[in-house]
Order: structure tokens, then sequence, then C-alpha cells
DNA sequence: GATCAATATATCTATATCGCGATACAGTAA
DNA sequence: TTACTGTATCGCGATATAGATATATTGATC
């Protein structure tokens, strides 16, 4: 009898657990999050998310970078610009289950609150 | 006619990125995944976790600390002990879309050497 | 060619956090 | 009380990375 994996039912090989944690750390950045919120409205240039966020350009061209990296956006030249799109859906998911584990903290919160009057 | 939120479809407010963020760095850490993963097969102690994943102690403590203040795992004293289980089943759901993505790039990527040829 | 605009990159400082070692704090038993 | 065990916490050195600034690169136009 041992304590782990009774099945054959492993979620994560040793090795996948550091490439998911590099992948969540991706979207651990609230600037990376906003532009990935920008773009989840339809593909934009770096110009256009410099104004959306309100980044600074060199730093927008970066997350832009590692975002892509990561390969959760895709880029496509035209001209002289570089215009962005969400290349991954799953993004949106991993943000809805976010958003929706915080909505249920503060239910929690209130109700703990409102329980203890 | 605006660049942004079109509709009443904004997925998360300015205050909520920062949230998301701070909960998909508590994910973006191999050590604690690997404690996620450990509890995923039932709750175990600190103890077990050390024996289980080869961390020291006081690093398992931690982790656990913060997992448990971003409310993904709970805790159970027992006499001496105390007993931890994963509280919050979107972990697992966020660690399968993640991983999901992992196998994505690993295709991707064979293809791609494979096409070039 | 020169020049301008859009994007990418390089360097820097500051901050955050990991793992380690040591230690403090229960809870139990003698 | 004292001693022991399981957990939690503190302090430190090292590493990583965000944002700011400056500069380089690329494409279009003259």
């Amino acid at each position: 009898m041992q304590l782990q994996k009774q099945s054959g039912e492993e979620m994560m090989s040793d090795g996948q657990v550091a490439e998911v944690a590099h992948l969540f750390g991706i979207l651990a950045e609230p600037s990376r999050l906003f532009l990935l919120r920008a773009l989840m409205a339809g593909p934009l240039t770096v110009g256009e998310l410099v104004s959306a966020t309100g980044m600074k350009q060199g730093n927008v061209s970066k997350h832009l970078g590692v975002l892509r990296d990561a390969r959760f956006v895709a880029r496509e030249k035209e001209g002289n610009f570089a215009r962005y799109r969400v290349s991954d859906p799953k993004v949106r998911r991993l943000c809805e289950l976010m958003c929706a584990r915080i909505e249920e903290d503060a239910h929690g919160r209130l109700r703990e609150l409102g329980g203890e009057v």
C-alpha cells in the first residue's frame, strides 16, 4: 500500500510540474492580464495596446513577447505594425475560473460577517 | 466607436485583475504544485507531505500557509498534527488546462520539425 | 541615400520571494 | 515541570523580474 498515485491517474508528471508552474507564472502579472483582457475583445496593435492600457511601449512589447513565447498570443506583422491576438482559448477559461474563485470568496466573507452578528 | 468593452461582457474588472494575478502567482511555484498534486490523491499531514515531496518541513509548512491563505487548501487540526486537503475543485481544472496546453505545444513542435524536412 | 514611425531590445534599479537554517510555539506524555 | 514531537515562523543570502529610460531595428516614404 503506497501513499501516492494508486492508479495511473497521475495528472502531472514531475517534469510537467515545472512547465505548468512556468505557464501560471506568465499569467501571474497584472500587466499581462490587462493586455490579455484588451486582446480578448479582438486583435490590437502594440500602439493600440499602449493607448488601451496606459503602459509604456517598451513594457508592452516585452510582455507581449513573453505571452507570445508561451503561445498565449500570436503576432501578425502588417507593414510597420504588429497586430497581436489571443491564440489560445484556454486563456479565457483560466481567467474565468480565477474570477469565479474570487466571487466565491467575496460571498463567503459576507456570509461569515453576517453569520457572526 | 470605442476600442474596448463594446458590450457589457467585460470579464475582469480592473480591481479583479490584481487578485487574479495574485491567484495565478500562487500556482506558479513548482513546490506548491507538488504539494497540491500529492493532496489531490487525498488529505495528508505536514509530515506525510514532507516524506512525499522530499521538501524541508519549514518550506512545506510555509507553502501550505500560502495555499491556505488563497483558500486552495484547508487545514484540519488533529491533536498535534495538521491534516491538509484540497478545498477547491478548480485547482484540478486549472492544472488540467495547463497540461493540455503543454501537450498541444509538444505536438505542434513535432509537426513543425517534421514539416521542415 | 535620409528620415520618420512602429516595434523591439538593452541596461539599470528596486522589489519580491525562494530555500535554507535556526528557532519558537503548540499539544502530549512522563 | 520537563521532555519530546509535529508545525509554524523568523532572518538571511541569492535569484528573478517588473518598470523606467535609452537605444536599436525594421518598414515605409520622400
